[in-house]
RNA sequence: CGGGGCGUGGCGCAGUGGUUUAGCGCGCAUGGUUCGGGACCAUGAGGUCGUGGGUUCAAAUCCCACCGCCCCGACCA
């Protein structure tokens, strides 16, 4: 690949708009172009990561025994109505009209496609299990995309999906994957951990998150300092202090314009340990409910969810102010008949508490939750703070910023049920599939290799990632000499199965040093001038910054021992 | 959806009512000199100043509306 002719175009000055560090590598590089918010061209250089990122994932699916398949993007409605996520998706999901006036989506993920096919393909147990996957371009119409590629609304999956007759099978599909995701992002050079995770939309199962370890990524981890135990804090659990204050009797008191716990507690001049919050929560069509929570934590809403269904949200200050007759941080469980009352797990026997008086400007002092509410079920419903303790060896505590690189559910039943997908066992009866869902998120590889392994001067790319082996850097390409010897060094290397980019521009040779610096090539072979007169070039590895003067003759070898060491860095981990 | 910022040649920016042809750096084109970490000289091409409306003798510049993009938050496989 000549430089001269190619669409690399690289950028001298920071675009405006990036300020992750992978956003600016991919744009200064020329690997990406945005054409529209949360969406994007790849260009040449980073479709060739693409591609390769795609034969790692293929290697590793079909080693598990994945077929590949590939659904379309555009599905209509009827499916998505069979399952209930045409209306859960919401306005995440793109819509649009044919001329006939019929609805479709673009696919956001495929659960649905892949029951209709199973629906009608898998009739016997003797046809399961199976993998399906394909590589795919989804779509979601994020209500805020951003970090470039990392949260856009058009982006490429490796989505696949496990067909089991029973749940011993689908934990076997579920422990494939989960190694085979080992091994695809342990081959792509990435720091990562696996953590328990929460299914959202997906369902309710059993899910882990492959999160990469990266400054500024968009989840947080909970991590125990003693222990493995890591979780996605939204959904980390912890162990709590009890607190429990005066039992006394229940007494209104005056907080004119205090709302919040923060306005509250200093008004009273009381810790945030004493107060209860009552959240209110509603569905469409279903009992809305009450939540209570000590003041200084703040709520788990995977806990909603499991607890009630993921169709619950907060409430708005109407609903509120129609229900309790009072505003929005004076709403309080005491007299409360109609409702479905859940209470923290911290707060059973918590006595002496101050809550809202369902009575603008007034709270309640003397809040006995034993005596005074009448609680339907007490749970963890608090989100995990920092330094509180681990659930499994009472450790402390930490939380660390992380990038989700991929997602693996166990979906259960859930669309073969509701779209039936069914099978007839051993025994002649008829069963629901069970069903696994398994996500990789393409282009967050890239992103995630450019925030680990990037730095001040642009990309480092993992071998097993890089568009091209080798840049070849011709310092003067006008001197016949020069331009003699590049060609038979590209040739050799050539012939040796290198791929490589030959920067052939009449340009400075700090523009060269810079760009291939920018573009991240792992090895850069240098023929200039001044090592043209004894057949010497210059080798230089991006990664260590080592340099080596290798004559013609020993170019290929050196190269091979280079590229081997770095895959044996990456293997290493 | 709330808060903040931005929109001027390909990129980064200046200009914020009146030197009538809107500037600067980079890039681009042509010619020449250079050539080991972002060279130099000369000549040149390229802009409905996001869109629409308004104010004014006069608008990139002031006012209104809309659109787009970025950041924080909400939300979120």
């Amino acid at each position: 690949m000549k430089y001269n002719k190619s669409l690399i175009a690289t950028l001298r000055e920071d675009p405006k708009e990036a300020e992750s560090k992978s956003h600016r590598i991919l744009l200064r590089g020329g690997f990406i172009r945005q054409l529209a918010s949360g969406i994007h061209t790849y260009l040449p250089l980073g479709w060739r990561i693409l591609l390769k990122i795609s034969s790692i994932i293929r290697e590793e699916m079909d080693r598990i025994g994945g077929q590949e398949l590939l659904m379309p993007a555009l599905s209509p409605k009827e499916l998505w109505e069979e399952s209930g996520r045409w209306n859960e998706y919401g306005d995440d999901m793109f819509r649009l009209t044919d001329r006939k006036e019929r609805d479709y989506c673009l696919c956001p993920t495929h659960e649905e496609i892949v029951a209709d096919i199973a629906r009608n393909k898998i009739r016997s147990y003797r046809d399961l299990p199976q993998i399906w996957y394909q590589i795919q371009t989804k779509f979601r119409d994020e209500p805020r995309p951003r970090f470039g590629v990392l949260r856009s609304r058009q982006f490429i999956m490796k989505d696949s999906y496990s067909l089991d007759s029973d749940e011993q099978g689908l934990d076997k599909s579920f422990n494939l994957h989960k190694d085979a995701y080992m091994k695809i992002f342990n081959r792509c050079g990435l720091d990562f951990v696996i953590v328990e995770a929460s299914g959202g939309l997906m369902g309710t199962g059993e899910s882990k998150e492959f999160m990469a370890l990266v400054d500024g990524g968009e989840d947080q981890l909970a991590m125990c300092e003693q222990c493995d135990y890591r979780a996605n804090i939204q959904i980390a659990e912890c162990k709590g202090e009890h607190k429990s204050f005066a039992d006394t009797a229940v007494e209104e008191v005056a907080t004119p314009e205090k709302r919040t716990v923060e306005e509250v507690t200093q008004f009273l001049n009381v810790s945030p340990q004493n107060l209860v919050k009552s959240m209110f929560f509603t569905a469409p069509n279903k009992e809305p409910v009450l939540i209570l929570i000590r003041g200084d934590y703040e709520i788990r809403e995977e806990t909603i969810t499991t607890l009630l269904g993921h169709d619950y949200g907060p409430a708005t200050a109407e609903e509120i102010k129609r229900h309790f007759g009072a505003e929005p941080g004076f709403i309080g469980p005491v007299g409360i008949q109609d409702l479905n009352i859940y209470a923290d797990e911290l707060l059973h026997d918590a006595k002496g508490m101050i809550t809202g008086a369902n009575r603008d400007g007034y709270h309640i002092k003397g809040l006995n939750i034993g005596r005074d509410v009448q609680i339907k079920e007490f749970a963890n419903l608090r989100k995990m703070k920092i330094g509180d303790r681990c659930i499994k060896c009472g450790g402390k505590m930490v939380a660390q910023t992380a990038l989700e690189l991929g997602h693996i559910f166990k979906l259960g039943t859930k669309y073969s049920i509701s779209l039936g997908a069914n099978f007839l066992d051993e025994k002649g009866q008829e069963k629901p599939i069970i069903m696994g869902s398994y996500g990789i998120g393409l282009e967050r590889i890239m992103a995630c290799a450019c925030e680990q392994k990037g730095d001040e001067r642009g990309a480092a790319w993992p071998i097993s990632l890089a568009p091209y082996d080798i840049y070849v850097a011709i310092l003067n390409p006008l001197d016949k000499d020069v331009t003699q010897l590049s060609d038979e060094v590209t040739q050799l290397l050539t012939e040796a199965g290198f791929s490589t980019i030959i920067d052939d521009r009449n340009v400075s040779a700090g523009i060269k040093f810079n760009d291939s610096d920018l573009i991240g090539i792992p090895i850069r072979v240098t023929v200039g001038p001044k090592g043209v007169k004894n057949n010497l070039v210059d080798i230089f590895i991006r990664e260590t910054d080592e340099r080596f003067d290798v004559a013609k003759s020993e170019i290929v070898a050196k190269c091979s021992d280079i590229k081997d060491m770095l895959y044996r860095r990456i293997n290493g981990h």
